[in-house]
DNA sequence: CTGTTAGCGCGTTCAC
DNA sequence: GTGAACGCGCTAACAG
């Protein structure tokens, strides 16, 4: 089965190939009479166009690309999912490239601007340097970033300084003054991604806005997950003068944070804040105080904006931004401290 | 950029295109100073070969292509994982088809075994009628089934029967007798996939060994999701003889059932106890007792069986059969009764 | 060893 | 309105 060419369809219909081609474009001129012929053979051998033969005739592939780092973190899949909705509506496919390590991510940077396999990119969480970025620019088809940045590129993304100051200030308004940060890996270029540093930036921001004073001992940082953070956690608590609140990078850390303190005995939020970032699903059921960004949305709008690079390449080279907005979102885990 | 073909690269290093290709695919006879000479206008031209070409030219797409129900739900997510680590190995990139409606399951069962776009097919979570099974065994690629079953069709899988007894079987053992079943839907063919039902007979089984008699009242059902799972929990908690003890059909229901002691006060495990099924990672953190099932193992094993299937096609028709073990995990949500 | 040529399956002119 | 020939970019078989 399925071996079955348009060859065959032609033949059995009885007419030529470049006949069967259109019927299946339903390119309207064809006699009604042998478009019924055609389809009637169609349906007889149970054909179906192969689609690499029509890609490759069409110089269109049907497929959008996605380059994510660590697509199983909840954050990338609740991104995905906005994504999927608007393929779905243009009939697109999905084809992903997950990348967990540095050489698998230049080498995708090396490879994937050349195009084939698919007609947009979209790159999540990864900002690329401006050599990769010239390489996208000049690639065969358009590139959306995604929760990543480059000033020459078309790009969906909060502030996330804003939103490592919005943290901080909720805090420091609270009353707390020794309040901790963790994140994962700043200095890596891969693990950091951006965001996690510049959140730190809006800490940093927001402690000297109020005249606290920096505490190298308050910052911590680790790869991303649940274990790490919740050791990161148990060291700071460990500290002699412990802080009072810790803003986690990720809500995915903050559940780290609140197992340390669940370990410790140590009560939230009376003797300790927890103020998250992401707002995915369990936030809610944690009752985690965090920083909402529209995780679902920004998959929708990069989506989006890819396909309009995709019917109109001037559009490609605009590098427009879309900044999305982000909420606080006060639960139980963050109180005046000592409360 | 891009559009440099390989016959450029061989007008470039004044040879012909058979030797690019030989050197592209390093062929061994070839002499080194051509090669050398090849490689050079390769760089320098920035050539890259067409993979769709590349594609249609070899009959091989070196793509392996997942469909799957929902691949947000964090047990997809960690199957997907799993495959993602043996589809690196390969060089393999994923294609992935999501389907979150019985028309697009339909429309995906009719086209995929055409594979083209992809040389072998994984299906999780939906289970294929004799119909279906029979187009995916004449189809021109190898399909593996995970999470999902059909006699004639090779697929890794655990034994939920047997999962629902453990659950229920730790649950009677403890001491309750008023037990309830959450789950999605069972009758949907598409929504109910399976597991659940069969899950609910290890349920029933359990109950009837113990000469406890079924409740309808205790058996509740719909879409799956948090909200869902918490909203039936509030009805049997409602219930003039509430349950003391929950068997949720997966672990994000175990949530909502959680949710909903916590939103009446019912303090769990001592007036309530919850067990859940999956063991995702979130469950450790909430010490939720459950049925583990091997999730990334299931991806990994799928897809190792899947290009063993690819490399040696007569193993495709053998329809082999991998159970996965399951195992309880007692943690905090469960107890006797009234304990 | 290496250049040339014939497909891979389909879409698309271009004559009829 | 429709059939035949060509091209998409590449690999493989065949000469040389």
């Amino acid at each position: 089965m399925s071996e079955v060419t348009i060859r065959d369809v032609a033949k059995a219909a009885g007419v030529g190939v470049g006949t069967v081609s259109r019927v299946l474009n339903n390119h309207p001129s064809v006699r009604e009479a042998t478009r019924k012929k055609v389809e009637e053979a169609i349906r007889a051998l149970n054909y179906h166009p192969h689609s690499i033969a029509r890609q490759l005739s069409l110089g269109k592939t049907s497929n959008i690309g996605v380059m994510a780092p660590f697509f199983i973190r909840p954050a990338s899949v609740e991104r995905l999912r906005g994504v999927e909705t608007i393929l779905a509506e243009h009939k697109y496919d999905l084809v992903l490239y997950n990348v967990e390590t540095k050489e698998r991510r230049d080498q995708l940077f090396d490879i994937l601007p050349r195009g084939d396999m698919f007609d947009g990119l979209l790159i999540f969480t990864l900002s690329p340097s401006d050599r990769v970025a010239e390489r996208l620019l000049h690639g065969r088809v358009p590139v959306v970033l995604v929760d990543a940045s480059h000033p020459r590129l078309n790009r969906v993304i909060i502030d996330d300084v804003k939103g490592g100051y919005m943290a901080t200030k909720h805090l420091i308004d609270l009353g707390h003054e020794r309040i901790a940060y963790i994140s994962d890996i700043l200095e890596s270029p891969f693990e950091h991604v951006g965001a996690s540093s510049l959140r730190y930036q809006g800490y940093q921001q927001a402690l000297n806005e109020a005249g606290i004073p920096l505490r190298s001992e308050y910052y911590r940082q680790d790869q991303h997950g649940i274990p790490q953070a919740r050791k990161m956690a148990h060291d700071l608590l460990a500290l002699p003068e412990p802080p009072t609140a810790i803003f986690a990078a990720s809500d995915t850390q903050a559940i780290g944070v609140l197992q340390a303190a669940h370990d410790r005995g140590v009560a939230v939020p009376e003797q300790l804040s927890v103020i998250g970032f992401d707002d995915i699903e369990i936030a809610e059921f944690l009752k985690l105080t965090t920083i909402h960004q529209p995780l679902f949305t920004s998959g929708v709008e990069g989506a989006a904006l890819l396909f309009q690079c995709i019917e109109n390449p001037e559009k490609a080279r605009e590098a427009q931004e879309i900044l999305l907005p982000l909420r606080l979102i006060e639960r139980a885990t963050t109180a005046p401290p000592g409360s």
